[in-house]
DNA sequence: TTCCATAGTAACTTTTTGGGTACTATCTTA
DNA sequence: TAAGATAGTACCCAAAAAGTTACTATGGAA
């Protein structure tokens, strides 16, 4: 039973997940990428709520970390398509385990 | 291929999750309590940085969402004793995973 | 009789994160 | 020739999270 450790390096490993993860959105925005290629518009309509600032802000963020593709295609009116890289795929596991969790701790509260 | 699904509720779970296990400092207290039963002290020593405040506070929110335990003990100097619940250890996975992704994450940039 | 140790709390400030509104460019269509 | 569609940006403000400093209680040891 290795994983988990204790030392400073690794620890901050978890807050690194954390880090790309976290925030208000990003899951939500990761939850629509995982169905499939969405455009701008589309993002902002599956998410209730979101500003185009903070959407735009967000899909930087994931953008700037390596988990999303931003596709511009150069016509009028704009057409841009968001999807996700293969590091950004590899967080599934990841975001599935959390998934469940979640639904377990609402189960036995 | 279910998990990480695409209803609005689903997505939630994975919010909650977030919850529990997000700021600045949890995921450092569990990991301390991974490794053991730890009093206050020794936890704020552990967790370089962190003031009596936020730690407290911390710990309150963590046992409020029954991931970890109180135990005081009625003698002075106080001595208060936090450990992991049977529900904190299910996280387990989900740390290690996170753990797993970081360093992963941090190798490929 | 004063000091020390532990596990906090209270009040306040700073930093970070998130949000609101208005504005832009450009080609197409009516 | 004016309106519409898309994917944004700029500027400002509010809320939430995190941090700082000072303070508390109590029994035992020096």
């Amino acid at each position: 039973m290795e994983s988990f450790d204790t030392s400073e390096r690794l620890s901050c490993s978890v807050e690194i997940t954390l880090k790309v993860i976290g925030g208000r959105w990003k899951v939500l925005i990761l939850r629509e990428l995982f169905i499939g290629i969405k455009r701008f518009g589309e993002l902002h309509r599956a998410l209730h709520g979101i500003t185009q600032k903070m959407l735009t802000q967000q899909l930087r963020e994931l953008e700037q970390d390596g988990i999303i593709n931003r596709h511009v295609y150069l016509q009028v009116p704009p057409k841009v398509e968001y999807s996700l890289t293969e590091l950004g795929e590899t967080l599934k596991p990841i975001l599935d385990a959390m998934h469940e969790w979640g639904l377990m701790y609402l189960d036995k509260r």
